[in-house]
DNA sequence: CTGTGCCGACCGACCAGTCGGTTTGTCATG
DNA sequence: CATGACAAACCGACTGGTCGGTCGGCACAG
């Protein structure tokens, strides 16, 4: 085991991957993918470039493993708040406000996933589009149960999610630009908009009850 | 006068501009701020990279005034889809329409505009909060009338905005990845969802005149 | 003595931007 | 109309700084 005066360091190897991860978030969170440089991640781990290169074959890599790690853990809130037995649509409604909180939550994680990544070019998006589609599914699953359940109306529930994650998308990146009231925040009115799109109308009285 | 194999090249200085403009359009378009090469844009034009130097101060500055130059018409088609003087919500649904449809014209365009400009890092972000904030205005201000109007339920025409906004970045960007109908074709399904939120309920026969 | 984990000096590709120089158009002047 | 002077437009070889990635080597455990 190598030592640090004189301190064993006993990390095993998924520790130091744990650790590098960390760090390559916060680096990659304030600078972007291409403003990022391997040695600021290094200096962060105690760690030099060789030794993060042991783990990590590339910078790439390396970022793709961070967004990876992120997109787990957000995805994850999504599904949990999207289970349970009530309506299909609360319950896309929660899978949504999931996001927006976890989102708000950390300033640096949100521009992590929705901007940062653009500055390595032409292969984030594909990334991106991955990551994108994971949440488009969950919202799109419960969705999709709405419609069959006549809680909604006729909508593509695919088209409709998507426009649901460009929503959140841009508020996020608005707030994290110009400041304000966070998307959490401001759930409940964006949840009006959105919602009041596709919710069934509230079955109305028939005239002729009306008239009797 | 400069020739090209004997024929007198007799552009004027903002012609030149103009052929700059182009050419950094479409080498910004495919590979994004960073991985887009000056070079390039100097042999698209057939001009060396000290003329473009005389015509631009910077990589940077080019990109910028191409971004410009792109919203300047974007905005241009906005306004006058939103201009007249029918109900303002059907305005602002112009509007939308008409973005939806001039982003899916061209899709290099759309991924400069939506995608690209990340490439650049932090420096980008003002750029592009400015080129949507002048988009937001104009779908804003026609929904504030809606609001005035009453036509409209009592949503921030300002949050509103930015989620219709959010919607057409996410569905353009996702099309250029995915393909499949443009943006513009579903155009009708995007209002159902967008508008239905916001519009206010149609004024329900009073049941006193149906019982008569 | 072998493998895992790590070190860090170094390499080399890349490219924005520079700069001394050239060509061409314009225009005042004799 | 020839001439020379000046500027606008353009050329393209070169530089300088930046990092991602490599590689030979070291330390320690088992």
């Amino acid at each position: 085991m190598r030592q640090i005066n004189g301190q064993p360091v006993t990390t095993t190897n998924s520790q130091t991957r744990e650790r590098i991860l960390e760090a390559a978030e916060a680096v990659f969170g304030d600078n972007g993918y291409h403003d990022a440089i391997v040695d600021a991640i290094g200096r962060r781990t105690s760690l030099s470039k060789g030794g993060l290169y042991f783990h990590f074959p590339s910078k790439e890599r390396l970022f793709f493993a961070v967004l990876d790690r992120l997109a787990d853990r957000l995805v994850s809130k999504a599904e949990e708040a999207a289970a349970g037995d009530g309506p299909a649509l609360d319950r896309a409604e929660q899978a949504l406000r999931a996001v927006l909180t976890a989102l708000s939550r950390k300033r640096r994680l949100a521009r992590l996933l929705m901007v940062q990544g653009y500055s390595m070019g032409n292969q984030f998006e594909r990334k991106r589009a991955e990551i994108f589609d994971r949440f488009a599914a969950v919202i799109e699953g419960r969705l999709r149960e709405a419609v069959l359940n006549g809680e909604m109306v006729e909508a593509d529930p695919a088209l409709t999610a998507r426009i649901w994650l460009g929503a959140v998308n841009e508020l996020v990146i608005h707030w994290l630009h110009a400041g304000g009231p966070s998307p959490a925040q401001r759930a409940d009115e964006v949840a009006v908009v959105l919602m009041g799109g596709v919710r069934a109308p509230m079955p109305v009285p028939m005239p002729a009850e009306l008239a009797r």
